[in-house]
DNA sequence: TTAGTTTGCTACTAAAAAGATAGCAAGAAG
DNA sequence: CTTCTTGCTATCTTTTTAGTAGCAAACTAA
């Protein structure tokens, strides 16, 4: 599965995470999503933007429309990890 | 995200996709995903089944519950991703 | 018991990926 | 021209991942 190699990637999903709401500068980026250089930074962008999840005008970069509509299939998501940890801590406090 | 950071190792993903149907060995995981060492394999299998999403009795290494919801999650990734390399062809015909 | 298998796992080493630092080139603004 | 911002990358170090080889426990069969 070619996506998920492309959002396995380090800082790939947290990078479109950050664009979900304005575009941002490259060095925008890298300050907000805190301890990341600009190697590993420009190397993402080129991936997602050769994925055509995000793309690049004066405004600097932002989420494309399938990089939104990506970003509705990552929701239930989030539900669903709290009841894994719900269940994680169960058992841990069990079995130690 | 703990959960990603689970699933976006290496063969996680496979070997649960792996286990979909049948138990299995690690002996037969590891031959019916070619190439992989049975260090990383088990690797992987400690990490998922530290995670819950996997469980090992005398049948072999199989899916627990939370492992078949959350494959239940991934689905309409597949769906999904017919739409995007759709996209990715048109594009890179248009612009080489 | 002993020899042979299967299964689960892990040391050890090599290869690959990720990361940090430093800095360049293009464009805008003064 | 100088200064600043932005996008990007070459180089080197660190971390992850992978491959080989092999061990120990459980099981089978003689």
């Amino acid at each position: 599965m070619a996506l998920f190699d492309l959002l396995r990637r380090p800082r790939s999903l947290g990078n479109l995470w950050q664009l979900t709401d304005n575009p941002l500068t490259s060095r925008e980026l890298q300050s907000s999503c805190e301890s990341v250089s600009s190697t590993v930074l420009n190397r993402r962008l080129k991936e997602l933007r050769a994925g055509l999840l995000i793309d690049h005008d004066s405004h600097g970069y932002e989420l494309t429309e399938m990089g939104r509509e990506l970003f509705g299939l990552l929701e239930p998501f989030g539900q669903w990890s709290i009841h894994w940890v719900d269940h994680l801590s169960k058992y841990r406090s069990e079995q130690g």
